[in-house]
DNA sequence: TTATTAATGCAACAAAGTTGCGATAAGATT
DNA sequence: AATCTTATCGCAACTTTGTTGCATTAATAA
């Protein structure tokens, strides 16, 4: 689909998401968000927002949904491929501008990929 | 916990990994052994051949889970950092024995990492 | 053969996400 | 400004994937 109407949702959410490249589960965005809008307007405003290529999601380790805002993305073309780095000991995600290189592998045509790192990020590493 | 005693469970399972490098994931395995087994049987046994090594898993990109045969782990030590290859045509996911080089990250801590690869693998580039 | 307890099956539950549909409201039209 | 169209929303009910508690079964040690 994608966006048609500006709404009170959508301003909602985004706000969520100001400030810069750290992601955000779905369950907590509905956590956050819960009294002011119901869970499947959450999802679905997400998912438009991404095809509209505002933000970008992926799956982290434990099997649930992150979404982050895009840099360069647009409608036809999600270009966010860069990797993200999970703390594994305060639990933030944030999108990293490092560039993984993957080979190309024999007999298969790679399309896409996603990179999910763990370990400690700054805050925690130094709050030992 | 992991394995103490062989049982026809954990012989039934790893019966369906025998193919090698192909991963499976825990709905298929439940789809293919429910007539034998209790899902919650396959959940528990698959964790315990996870934790001593046998077998290794992770997130598929629509966030369920997968199993893979491991080849060089043990109980303490899981050395499978090696990338997974899903095939968008056929669903199939195979372990890939690429090495992908994850550079260091300023101000933070490396500890694991997880790719997953998309594109088309080899039977499907060809049955175009 | 018997005893111990790891492993299993069952039922009930929980978390994350989806679907259908009537009500609401953004914004185009009059 | 009032009305109309339909995108968007809220609600309830549902689905899928995975988990928990507990009584029963069976692997294996004694």
């Amino acid at each position: 689909m994608g966006i048609v109407r500006k709404t009170k949702s959508i301003e909602l959410l985004l706000h969520e998401f100001k400030s810069g490249s750290t992601a955000i589960s779905t369950i907590e965005l509905i956590k956050r968000l819960s009294s002011k809008l119901n869970k499947t307007t959450i999802y679905r405003v997400l998912e438009n927002l991404e095809d509209d290529g505002i933000l970008h999601s992926f799956i982290g380790q434990n099997g649930i949904k992150w979404y982050a805002m895009c840099n360069n993305c647009t409608k036809s073309k999600h270009s966010d491929k860069h990797p993200h780095f999970e703390c594994v000991d305060c639990g933030q995600i944030d999108c990293l501008k490092t560039e993984v290189m993957i080979p190309e592998i024999r007999n298969r045509k790679i399309l896409s990929s996603q990179i999910l790192i763990q370990g400690k990020c700054e805050k925690c590493i130094n709050s030992k």
